[in-house]
DNA sequence: AGAAAGCGTCTCCCCCAA
DNA sequence: CTAGTTGGGGGAGACGCT
């Protein structure tokens, strides 16, 4: 039997920094992104500003008429990261059971039975150590976790146990169920579903028939079953970049150099990961708004910027586009790191394979079992 | 009604081979 | 010999997070 799983999710957390680092914006209404010329939208915001209808996603010149006396702050994505880090810090005193899903939010897995007290006892360590606040939820699996952390919010902890989910939960609607976004609503409201207690009246036939293998998962989700387990190593899957013009674009030898420097950059970070990837994919966006994605598996792996190009050049002309375009993209998929070869020199590279083979050893016999003599490391 | 970034992951669908 | 099943890979788009 496993232990209490946590989910702790730092409040408005881009907002919540800019207000740390900038103690003039405390207490006032804080947007994080929204620049990009007028076509901008709130990638965070601090709960001051929410007071007033602002919400993520939302485009800037909504937001700025909700709340015009709104202090718009740029992303800062390394300080974010950086915090990130400290706080994961944090969590790991606690426990080595840690999920990262996202800069923001991880699972924990603490002893069955001590999940409120460990709960409280990391969100006063984060609160202290690093003027952050964290809502925490805290239940027997990942699905109940994640929901009480919400009712949570802002900066508090929520257990909730399966046997009195149906009576806590049942009026709510069914959207507090991740992986319910607007499309599934709909379609559940198109047979008077609204809410939890009417979804879960449906025998599990019911799912199966309108939602395929999904809908077998939110059938026992509206139950309270969930036994995914943590995944302790996640793996990052792609690495992309795109960017919105703030005017369209129909220019095609400027749209190629933008496609090459967008390429350069994946490149860049696809090489500092020590990936190589199987799949680029480029993306589209009309000014109407319609979003198109083509990619290629071309047979061999992909890591120089100059491969990464020609191949976004391949399907960027394949496409014959003459409408103009309101963004590009390039991102690489299907990562691989073990057939990997090298970019560094020889030396380099027998650097890497000693370090490869020292963590093997630490990781079958545990740490510091054995280790460099002086040298690097 | 009008406005809509930049990440990333998931899921559906198709095709092919065993 | 043919039809159905399964599993993997590729492609496209939906979805979710700040």
């Amino acid at each position: 039997m496993r232990g209490d799983i946590l989910l702790c999710d730092l409040d408005a957390f881009y907002a919540s920094v800019e207000q740390l680092d900038h103690p003039e914006l405390k207490g006032k209404p804080v947007i994080v992104g929204g620049l990009h010329g007028n076509r901008g939208v709130v990638a965070a915001c601090s709960y001051e500003a929410r007071a007033f209808g602002v919400r993520s996603a939302m485009p800037t010149v909504v937001a700025k008429k909700l709340c015009p006396q709104a202090i718009i702050r740029p992303v800062n994505m390394k300080r974010y990261q950086e915090l990130s880090a400290k706080v994961l810090n944090i969590y790991e005193s606690f426990t080595p059971l840690i999920e990262v899903v996202s800069i923001d939010e991880a699972y924990l897995e603490v002893g069955k039975g001590r999940g409120v007290i460990t709960g409280t006892e990391i969100r006063k360590a984060v609160q202290k150590e690093l003027s952050l606040a964290v809502s925490i939820g805290v239940s027997s699996n990942k699905l109940l976790a994640k929901i009480s952390s919400n009712l949570a919010k802002p900066n508090g902890l929520k257990a909730l146990w399966p046997k009195d989910a149906p009576q806590v939960l049942g009026g709510y609607s069914v959207r507090i169920i991740p992986g319910v976004g607007p499309k599934t609503a709909d379609f559940l409201k198109s047979f008077g579903i609204d809410n939890i207690s009417e979804l879960s009246k449906y025998p599990i036939g019911w799912f199966r028939n309108h939602l395929g293998a999904r809908g077998i998962e939110l059938f026992n989700y509206v139950n309270w079953v969930d036994e995914r387990p943590l995944e302790l190593n996640r793996e990052q899957k792609s690495i992309g970049r795109e960017i919105t013009f703030t005017e369209d674009i129909s220019d095609k030898e400027k749209l190629l150099a933008i496609l090459n420097e967008l390429s350069q950059e994946v490149g860049y970070r696809l090489r500092k990961t020590g990936f190589k990837a199987k799949t680029l994919s480029i993306k589209i966006r009309f000014p109407d708004f319609t979003t198109i994605t083509r990619s290629k598996t071309p047979g061999y792996l992909l890591y120089t910027d100059g491969d990464l190009f020609k191949i976004a050049k391949t399907l960027f002309e394949e496409l014959k586009l003459v409408k103009p375009l309101r963004l590009i993209g390039v991102t690489v998929s299907n990562l691989d790191k073990e057939l990997q070869l090298s970019l560094f020199t020889e030396e380099e590279k027998n650097e890497d394979k000693l370090a490869e083979v020292i963590d093997r050893i630490n990781e079958k016999f545990g740490n510091g079992t054995i280790k460099r003599c002086g040298g690097k490391g």
